[in-house]
DNA sequence: ACATTAACACCAC
DNA sequence: GTGGTGTTAATGT
């Protein structure tokens, strides 16, 4: 009872064998957006663990507190994933998430979907290593910078890698949008507000730079690697 | 030398 | 009125 080729039922072709390409946005399009404006704590102290986010818009920032002073640990952009401690036993519990552009909007979904999710996921599983990663990469360039360079270079270091990564081109120029303010930027330098305001005075009347509450324009990227001191 | 803090004026929303 | 920006004098290390 020999079966001939032709006589074999027909491979059912309906769902073709290909892995549904799940990603971070698939994955948190089912979690509404929360819309938030600048100042608003995401979380805080033991709240932080109940959540994964995605920042879907503007951006966040992460810091404790040591004796009343503010100590940004980290940051997040658009398309970035806070909370990825997920994997480590030790958790923090001083850690405060608060939005830092004026409109940004987050998604969140709970922890043990987020690990569910991960578990047949490969795809996503390398996107959280790489969100991770990224999250270290910056974290060591920053302790790079506060332990080589001074105040107004941690700044220009900190605005040069920030239009790299967030600068939309337009013609020869950099769009940064949304703006950071001076005190953040400060923040994120490890320097104080003023510092940083007369370091962007500088490059502005240098003609490198272009700011005002709503963005900030990179004029002349070449120039502002002068500057930072990678070319010379 | 390098930075921070405090203080004040100005401006935008 | 609040918060961001611009500037400078005093102070700290």
């Amino acid at each position: 009872m020999t079966i001939g080729i032709q006589s074999e039922p027909a491979p059912i072709m309906v769902m073709p064998p290909v892995f549904k390409r799940t990603s971070l946005s698939t994955l948190f399009v089912q979690s509404p957006e929360i819309s938030l404006k600048k100042g608003k704590v995401i979380f805080s102290g033991h709240n932080g663990h109940q959540h994964v986010y995605l920042v879907t818009k503007g951006m966040v920032k992460l810091y404790s507190y040591h004796d009343g002073k503010e100590m940004m640990e980290d940051y997040f952009l658009k398309g970035e994933l806070i909370n990825c401690h997920i994997f480590s036993t030790n958790e923090r519990t001083d850690l405060v998430a608060e939005t830092m552009s004026q409109s940004t909007c987050i998604r969140k979904l709970p922890v043990q979907s987020f690990r569910q999710a991960i578990e047949h996921d490969p795809l996503l599983y390398k996107e959280i290593l790489t969100s991770i990663s990224n999250s270290l990469e910056r974290t060591q360039e920053r302790l790079r910078r506060l332990t080589l360079l001074d105040s107004r270079k941690r700044i220009i270091h900190f605005l040069l890698s920030h239009t790299k990564k967030a600068g939309r081109r337009v013609g020869y120029e950099f769009v940064i949008k949304p703006a950071i303010t001076h005190k953040e930027m400060g923040t994120i330098a490890g320097t104080s507000r003023q510092t940083a305001t007369t370091v962007l005075n500088e490059l502005r009347s240098k003609g490198i730079i272009h700011f005002n509450r709503s963005y900030i324009i990179v004029r002349n990227l070449e120039a502002l690697e002068a500057v930072a001191g990678i070319k010379s």
